[in-house]
DNA sequence: TTGCGTGCAAAGGTTTTGCATGGCA
DNA sequence: TGCCATGCAAAACCTTTGCACGCAA
């Protein structure tokens, strides 16, 4: 974990903070920092966002193993209470989900697949009824 | 896509078909059949799996960037009986759920919040109840 | 015979790791 | 002062591509 306040994490955070509902990948982020003329180096982009996705701040995305993994914050607007977000694949946006049933997804995962499921760490991939819409009537 | 019935494609297939709901990597592939003396090349195995994931007869899952992709036989029923994972974050074990009570949670987050998961991208990050009953008693 | 499939080797690209240096507490 | 974080370089890794040969139709 991050115990030392730096440089580099606090604008890697602000930097992510300030893209809310965008893909990021880690190249993004080298070559966003080095057009700042403040350059950080790619094995600390990779520490820290790998850091931030372990603090539930940051979730990573991986389409396939040849394109490089995509990262976003999702830190904001959840408060304390837990909650599952969903991510449209499609027109990108981020659907927060405060709902008490989802609970009952984690207990059935928990007694009968010996599971617990961190619910700031998920992501459900998927597409939102807007675009379903679209897609089928193009 | 395949044009030919080689042996190789019918070999890899039927390989993939004796172990239904099981996860395998490219490289399971080659150690299975390099084990019996019919070797496959490397780059052959991962163009027979591309175009079977093409046709829809088999399933490709990337759990993250730096562990290889996991394939998986799932014939020509596409989409009904959807298989979702839980990593474990701390041992790293990757569990794989063929549980109709799942689709459940599809159904009540289509019908609740507008937005149909796509089982192939989502992940359920959390504990294995091994490491869970460790990180209680250390 | 024609053209795709195969396999080896090499390339491509992402991510991780080692190690010396610099910065935070 | 004591660690931790950083950054450069190099390694490790999975996956893709190029090219000559072999096999299916």
């Amino acid at each position: 974990m991050s115990q030392y306040k730096t440089k580099q994490r606090e604008a890697l955070l602000q930097y992510l903070m300030t893209v809310p509902g965008e893909h990021v990948t880690a190249a993004d982020v080298c070559a966003h920092f080095r057009g700042q003329g403040a350059a950080i180096g790619t094995a600390t982009v990779y520490r820290h966002l790998e850091n931030l996705v372990d603090e539930g701040l940051v979730s990573k995305y991986v389409i396939d193993g040849a394109s490089p993994a995509c990262f976003e914050y999702i830190g904001g607007g959840c408060g304390d209470e837990p909650c599952f977000h969903c991510k449209c694949l499609r027109c990108g946006a981020l659907i927060h989900l405060h709902c008490g049933e989802l609970a009952g997804l984690g207990q059935h995962i928990a007694a009968e697949h010996g599971f617990t499921i961190d619910p700031m760490r998920t992501v459900f991939y998927g597409v939102c009824d807007a675009c379903r819409s679209e897609e089928a009537h193009p």
